[in-house]
DNA sequence: AAAATAATAGTAATAGTTACTGTTATTTTA
DNA sequence: TAAAATAACAGTAACTATTACTATTATTTT
């Protein structure tokens, strides 16, 4: 991964992406990077997400909004997508790679992984609900 | 679901997706039904496939390749996606509900459902890479 | 058969994202 | 450290998947 030049812009993106577990879209990032750099531009930002995540310093988050989310923490763990607020959330929970293994037992293809994502009501909207 | 009324041309659809077990895009439903209807829109391939969703008649896969996919078979499965050709295949394996149950145990949210996409090297792009 | 209205084809518009271009910032080289 | 090389930039145009609009046509109701 030669060639690639420091940039002001990627590392203050780079640094919003590592504050925050919101699972911000590019236009999220955008609208953030703005305060520092006021003209910064929407395809700077959609370059530096992808090559962050090209870097393996961020991962993509396709939770079928329409639109893709990043993420800083690239370890493997769980999104869970709230149906109300749209709200991406991280849950705590142990690895179910077993999964992987149920889903070859009878398949000729090679699995490599899997992507699971859960849905339902976060807390906050939850508690919205039941005022 | 009333104010619904009959036409040749979401018949058509609805047949052509009976009929497969690919998980066409909108495109390739479109381009199908040309074969039908040569002066059907696309417009109306959306609405109609969108309509067959609203109606519980079929459900959308959105795999992560930017594009929504169509099946007509309603029942829980789980799908693979072939990272080489981007095939969608269906699975032929148990539910796996219970990892609801794990991801919810610490979570104070409500959890509805999940959603799980195997991804790997399918049956047939395994056998182009072995020659 | 006539009136009502849902669905259509064709086209325009939208949203999210990527590509292009001349200029600017960063890095390399001498 | 100045000049040359080049990656990254801002701004804009283009692209893809999808939805919305509109006048016309097909289906259903009366």
């Amino acid at each position: 991964m030669a060639n690639v030049k420091f940039s002001r812009q990627r590392e203050a993106i780079r640094e919003y992406l590592a504050s925050t577990k919101s699972h911000p879209t590019a236009d999220m990032v955008y609208n953030q990077i703005q305060s520092i750099y006021p003209n910064i531009s929407l395809g700077t930002v959609y370059r530096n997400l992808n090559l962050l995540v090209e870097q393996g310093d961020a991962i993509k988050v396709s939770c079928g909004d329409g639109m893709e989310h990043f993420d800083s923490d690239t370890s493997e763990h769980y999104h869970f997508i709230c149906k109300n607020c749209g709200d991406v959330i991280d849950l705590d929970m142990e690895c179910i790679n077993h999964i992987n293994t149920i889903a070859g037992s009878a398949f000729d293809g090679k699995i490599d992984g899997s992507i699971t994502y859960f849905y339902g009501i976060c807390p906050s909207c939850l508690a919205e609900t039941k005022e």
